[in-house]
DNA sequence: TATGAATGAGTCTTCATTCAT
DNA sequence: GATGAATGAAGACTCATTCAT
């Protein structure tokens, strides 16, 4: 029996990492880089600790490269905004909903853990200088602006109403994760209160 | 020299419990109990590591007697918003700022870190259980109906409202702590928006 | 496509064991049992280290195997100076040439890992007790008397001067693997001061 | 009771550092820096393997730390040379006795492994780059030229003279070490025929 | 009470070896 | 026969905890 051919060997590698990288993903969001233990992310995936290192050299290797995954997949999520159907309350709206559904925190998390934890890569903390808050800001300046110029949303600095619905977004989006103590998701029509006028 | 006697061998060593207490709590707010050396502790209160052992029997107990405190002082915090002056909104905004303003931080730091962190001593997953949001909640009611009362805050579930401000509360705080990456701690008004008629 | 006949595929099984052992002893030689990771031996041999497991069971069997190989081929060499023309100290002077040359080396060099390394089985260090350098001693008997007969050698013991001789071979054949320090190959002529009359 | 002074602390570790270096250097030198486990140097050491990482970072700094060591020793060794009494060809018999006997042997044999293992860290390997037995020969150089003027030693190139007699030193102390296989010390006479006039 | 040397369990990482294809 | 994915034992290193002084 003559081994896989190239393709077979390419997919199953792909596969493979694309299974890590998601089992990963899932432990690292929650636990930081320090709290994870490469067992465990072995353990999510159902394959050996062993087994890792022919895919990644390293713990550290693994983290940042889901980091910059994180932060291309984070900035077309935001961008993709634009895209959305209705007027810039109907597409922030619809951001909102989308940041605080279980489905895309875990790069938020992981970007959250990267720029809070300790243990974090050189590297990590390097993107992480260049990748700030302001990044998100600007790319949805032009969102917002629209939102004031047809009254649906409150005048004021810009950018501070950006940065203050964000953080208040991303507070929530660490706290979702947990599902022990009984924090409230709030209501989307409630937090878009704090930026519409009554 | 004339050896101490009790009483202040006593107060020698309830100075020094606090101090590592206050330590502790410092290091644990911020790095949760797995990121959290003794070493830390020790440099942070100025000892060496191994009296640490005289005060605290492990890492565990140090930081589940933190956790003890920490809700206690917590609950205070929160009870003692009914002795201030003004009008239900008032205090609320009050509360409000005590709660984001670095100071009382680290008490609440601690309990998310209990809550959320991996290592944590089966111990104080119990005390949380108990001890969860609705605590809280349970202790604003009186305050948040009697805004609802007097038109200061907007109809609707009570509960549901107390527990809404208090995750966004509770998000900010989380974030609070790390100066990096350009979080925006929110105006008070803004976020009182959430829950006052316009 | 017809399959191969039995002898075919017989001496493409020898070919690709020559071919493992070949690199092997390159590899094993240099850097020692410990040091030599199968995957270096794939390497060098162009083929995969999964396939090394077909032609040897282990790592310890594939040097226990070279080891062997190496004590028979290091007698032959020996021996064979017995073949070459000239007078006993023509002979020694060639003999001299060929350790130090960089050809026949990996064989010796090999059998001094063997002798001084860890991590070497357990059969091989019984092979090297019985292999000691009085073998070779013994086989270069005949030569070095007939040098002293003839007055080409100098006077004195004989096991004595054989195994001196042999031992400053052995010790700059370990040295000369290694190109980089600075080690000076002396000249054939300065090594033979140490036996021959002046 | 109180700790102990400054001073006796200073002491101890002073005292297990060199125990510590000591019992290294022993196996260092003969097993190689991958060849080593650290748990080999505890154990020759007579202490955990844990308190090793109280003194020494890591294997590799413990390693540069005795090499920097030995070749400063190596070099004072050499150089001690010219405090010896005697004609020139005393003070060579003298060298060479000093290094073929057990003593000293071990910085020689280390800086050997650091020079031709595997594994060695970076910072070695830069040392010895600026440390080839050029060193030595240069040291030397005075002295060989001196015996050569008295008549005492062969005419010739004194450079290449030099380094060929350490480069037979040098293999003699590299097979010394190992009592195993019946290598042969050659007499101190018999090596000085290489360099000196019948 | 106070110090820091000492220990060892637990984690990351490497690599010989196995095995499905 | 040939490949490389997969496993797990073993070694480097960290850190909570103990203990002599």
């Amino acid at each position: 029996m003559s081994p896989l051919n190239e393709e077979q060997q390419h997919q199953i590698r792909d596969e493979r990492r694309e299974q890590i990288m998601s089992a990963a993903l899932k432990v690292f969001a929650r636990r930081g880089i320090i709290g994870t233990k490469m067992s465990m992310i072995a353990a999510e995936a159902g394959i050996s600790h062993g087994l890792l290192y022919h895919y990644f050299a390293s713990k550290e290797e693994l983290f940042t490269t889901l980091v910059e995954r994180a932060m291309i997949a984070s900035d077309e999520a935001i961008h993709s905004v634009y895209e959305l159907p209705g007027t810039p309350i109907d597409k922030i709206r619809a951001l909102t909903l989308d940041m605080l559904d279980e489905g895309g925190t875990d790069y938020f998390l992981l970007i959250h853990q990267a720029r809070t934890s300790d243990g974090v890569p050189e590297k990590v903390v390097e993107l992480m200088k260049r990748y700030s808050m302001d990044k998100y800001v600007k790319q949805l300046q032009a969102l917002f602006r629209e939102g004031q110029n047809v009254g649906e949303l409150v005048d004021g600095d810009l950018d501070e109403m950006i940065s203050s619905y964000l953080s208040v977004l991303s507070g929530l989006m660490v706290l979702n994760v947990q599902k022990i103590g009984g924090y409230q998701r709030p209501r989307v029509d409630v937090l878009l209160r704090m930026i519409a006028p009554l």
